[in-house]
DNA sequence: TTTAAATTGTTATAATATAACACTATGTAA
DNA sequence: TTACATAGTGTTATATTATAACAATTTAAA
């Protein structure tokens, strides 16, 4: 599976400063923070992103336009994630429910199909902002 | 109810034009084509835009940055939406599903927490492209 | 009718993302 | 080992999406 693949340069240097990071980050900001390790180009940093999201090491938080590391070991939830969003404090939790995926991969709709992959975001407040 | 509220001009002219839209709508695409009313400048839309998504109107396509009008009649999804989107065509139908809904505002994450808001984007291929 | 709130119009600019092209590294097959 | 395909890199330029700031106007409620 792909989780395993090896990370070339730019995508290993992309992806720890994500995995480090308690936040999303942005691709403007990642690219700020790289260009101390050669990162020039919002170029380099986006083709690292796609990459990363197109083998499950990082999600997009589509309604941030921000990016964070991966926490389900399991591979097939890569590509039907499940977020909470604070819409205080912004601080985003990647939902890992056996319930929740297993209901959404068998949710069918009017016509009777089916869609393996899905993105859903949960917005309310957290703990700490409540 | 907000649905019932009147749109200013500006509101009423972009809903219009999103309403009659097959497809999802993108901002720079809406001003094109509203220009010969007088709406001339991106914030003009981006402003009927957000009012629009606010009360309900119209729905934000996070994973594509267009818009369009919501066709539920019942104002609580609103704010809990659903949405397939063919990976093809980029297709985009609302899903109104009670049953789907219900599950959704009911789910607890693992800290018991429940979400009135959310936004679920399906992906998959649509009967045509299929 | 005056006053607060929302909306408008406008210019400028910020933030997010991709096109195009030349070059380099890597793995696979002859 | 060579040669070939595939993926990744570096770079410049540009496209796309979205907001800041401020003055003027409309609207609706007290």
């Amino acid at each position: 599976m792909h989780k395993e693949d090896t990370l070339t340069k730019n995508q290993q240097i992309i992806f720890d400063l994500i995995d480090k990071s308690p936040e999303p980050m942005k691709a403007y900001s990642i690219l700020h923070d790289v260009q101390k390790k050669g990162i020039k180009a919002p170029l380099q940093v986006y083709r690292a992103l796609d990459k990363l999201v197109e083998i499950g090491k990082i999600h997009k938080i589509e309604s941030r336009n921000a990016f964070i590391a991966c926490h389900n070991s399991s591979c097939q939830v890569s590509k039907a994630t499940a977020f909470s969003i604070c819409e205080i404090c912004e601080k985003v939790t990647e939902i890992s429910s056996a319930s929740l995926s297993k209901y959404l991969t068998n949710f069918k709709d009017k016509d009777g199909m089916k869609y393996s992959k899905y993105n859903l975001e949960f917005f309310g407040l957290c703990k700490k902002c409540r």
